[in-house]
DNA sequence: GCCTGTGAAGCTATTCACAGCT
DNA sequence: AGCTGTGAATAGCTTCACAGGC
């Protein structure tokens, strides 16, 4: 295979949660242009995305959409679905426990960690809170190798680190810090701050 | 002034936070390796960005911390604090509220707003919330046009449209939506579902 | 010696433009 | 006629490499 971008899997990923939509909404067929529009991309772009996922759209009806949504399933997708663990039960890692529940058919979140006590021992969204002692132990036990990672700033590199030493390979950092990991680990850091501050520089004129 | 990439602008925005970390903690110099090492990007790369906010290093010591900070907030930061307002008092809503509650001088959250009852007529994290119906009054009249969307997905599109309207031309969006929106109105998405979907991606090899 | 600042090169991503199809 | 699929061209971003300075 030959290899991809980060930002054209970023892109399949949109235009398959669209076409999901539109399937929803009764759509049987798009043009390009029409993924295109809703997604921000440009049409020959999507066009040239869709060519690594090889769905073949006809130029009478453009894509099928159950087709599509099928070749970018198993593009995307393992084979199996993958557990996800959430480190870091504050307001925003219940708020991101909550967006997620039950949401993806191939993505869960299975386990949380905490180290606050009050919040070990007990159910969040049906989803069991350990001590973040256990990381080490229960990670790969239960074959776990992406971490969605909420706890304060000045936590997250110390919890990076013992992510990946528990066999974490990808982490969704919520936390304002570029986070140091070895090579072969995935991060992608959810800079809110970050971007405010550059939706505010492109304001001004 | 030579127009500069978005990723130039969020890539600065990175430095200067790193900045004010390692000025806390006590450094006065720094090489363009150490900030490189440290916000994921080459030297090279730092000091083409830094070319454009044009505060020079020497080379015997690399940057002054505490002039580079100021370099790059007149660079970054309007003159005047730019208010911002926050749309959508669920759980992530309140969390991005906490989070960024008194954290930065030029970018605060002055107003919130929902549609449920409940939630308006009250001040959370010092901030008062207002029903969703006031937002064509109060942001002309609060001078607002920056906008944290933390609103349900299907929401996010016709709320997106009334706060163009009042004014706004800065969106952070927070729903796995992409926004529809006129030119000139900048929109960033923090799109976690899709992030966790590119990560898990890059981890099947 | 080892840094910064920067022109030039190299690379990646996006768009163009058109052949081929229906 | 109007779409897809795709080679070629363009635009944009990153790295190289070195002159200049301490």
């Amino acid at each position: 295979m030959a290899s991809i971008s980060v930002r054209s899997v970023r892109r399949l990923s949109l235009y398959r949660r669209f076409l999901q939509e539109s399937q929803a909404a009764g759509k049987r067929h798009l043009f390009s242009h029409d993924i295109a529009a809703t997604t921000g991309a440009s049409p020959a772009q999507v066009r040239r995305d869709l060519m690594e996922v090889s769905g073949h759209g006809s130029p009478r009806q453009g894509y099928n959409v159950a087709e599509l949504i099928d070749a970018l399933s198993r593009f995307l997708d393992a084979g199996t679905p993958q557990p996800v663990i959430l480190v870091g039960l504050g307001n925003l890692g219940r708020a991101v426990l909550a967006y997620f529940a039950g949401r993806h058919p191939k993505l869960r979140i299975t386990l949380t960690f905490d180290i606050d006590p009050a919040k070990t021992g007990r159910l969040l969204n049906g989803c069991p809170c350990h001590c973040a002692d256990k990381i080490p132990e229960l990670c790969p036990a239960h074959g776990i190798t992406m971490a969605i990672l909420t706890v304060p700033a000045a936590e997250a590199q110390p919890v990076a680190d013992r992510l990946v030493s528990a066999g974490i390979r990808g982490i969704i950092n919520f936390a304002p810090v570029t986070l140091r990991v070895p090579p072969g680990v995935f991060v992608d850091t959810m800079d809110f701050a970050c971007s405010l501050e550059t939706v505010a520089f492109f304001l001004r004129d």
